[in-house]
DNA sequence: GTGGTCTAGACCACC
DNA sequence: GTGGTCTAGACCACG
């Protein structure tokens, strides 16, 4: 699980969670039957408060993407939605890069700095997880 | 003016205004000196209370991106320089593409692709400016 | 009339207006059948917009303690109730003297010197006074 | 704590807690590190919304009085020496008798009278001071 | 339990 | 007509 909280967006910290694990097994990042961390551990990975964590769990529990097990841990439940296709992801992506254009264009950043930025940026990623992430 | 609300995205709407404005304004959809919609008018096409109308373009106000004039209405500053340093805009920027490249991994969209949208986006921004910018 | 408004207070000004001009009626230095400035000299004078003024007049006038003479002026009606007695007076001056006392505290502004502070102004107001107000 | 709040005033109800607080915090009535009431405690006292009390010690807190702790409460903070130079100090203050001194005027009140009271509510003020402050 | 934020309604001051 | 302020209700994050 990578998840990453903008605690500056404005939007409920439970809520980016669930819309992360969404996306995450949306996505196939999650497999059916798969583990997700305690709360416990997703409080700590987060620095957030474990009401929080439990919260977004207990909401996902309610929408029936996971499955709280008393005692043995959290699991995602059997896919009820095909992986979203490529396109569909690819355009979410877009409109998060329309977003960052704007900003860059404000913060008066220059086209070939920005493309410079993400490249430096996702090296760093790549440096960062590699060791701890299973994906190649 | 043509502003879309998500009320179900979790992220306030006045930021959804905020952001939106910046970015028509920085597409150059908005030019300098021109009128946004009064509060009351925002409001009422938007379906949403004065008070949160009132509040985006005090925001935008604060930001420097719009001027209020008391009893005659908001506009469109000029695009001043920014005060911030180019280290700490460009820091800023890198945290942002950071949450993307966040989201890239989750959608499970590789590196080479998302360096392309990245480019097919600002061509299509910078498209979209030459139009309506006054500055080529 | 010598009426005095205060923009920080968060006490509408229209409010104000009508509390001092009940407050120098109560005290007799309004005496009935006298008049007062127009709407326009009242707004010219405290540097307020017209309307303000005239929205005080016409609470003053639904309260009964003015007249609208139309074309002609804004006139004190007779008195309902007879002047305040002079311990009720002192009384109300003593409450707005604490709050004096306690700002000077938390300005750290040591009590001989606020006296002084006091007596100074009040030599600078009966040098602006005098030669346009009749109370010697 | 026992506030008395004015709703007929005009006086908007949290800056009139702010000034009780202030003026409780300069008598000595409350002590630095000393809890005040919570905010829904308070609510609930004055009969006011809780958003009106936490807005009061938002504004306490800005200003420096006291220090508001996320899930613990609202405490004094320690008398800090005002950032302010002693000119401005004594400005501020000036404009506070001016305003008294107006009133005085209406109220028809001389000068002799004012000053006397300022000497008896300062004398009282100290009075109560010597009891419950710890700097004599 | 605690304080903080977002949205809303009513009212104020100004043009 | 315009923007701004005060009070309120509901929800969020934290202990």
């Amino acid at each position: 699980m990578m998840l990453h909280i903008n605690f500056k967006s404005g939007v409920p910290v439970y809520l980016q969670i669930v819309q992360q694990v969404k996306a995450a097994a949306a996505a196939g990042t999650l497999r059916p039957g798969e583990a997700l961390p305690s709360v416990r551990a997703l409080a700590e990975e987060l620095r957030i408060n474990r009401n929080t964590a439990a919260r977004a769990y207990a909401e996902l529990e309610s929408e029936g993407v996971v499955e709280n097990r008393h005692g043995a841990g959290c699991y995602l439940r059997a896919q009820t939605a095909s992986p979203l296709r490529h396109a569909v992801r690819s355009e979410r992506l877009a409109s998060e890069l329309d977003a960052v254009i704007v900003q860059a264009h404000h913060l008066q950043i220059p086209d070939a700095e920005l493309l410079s930025l993400l490249r430096e940026r996702l090296a760093a990623f790549r440096g960062r997880q590699s060791g701890n992430d299973r994906t190649p």
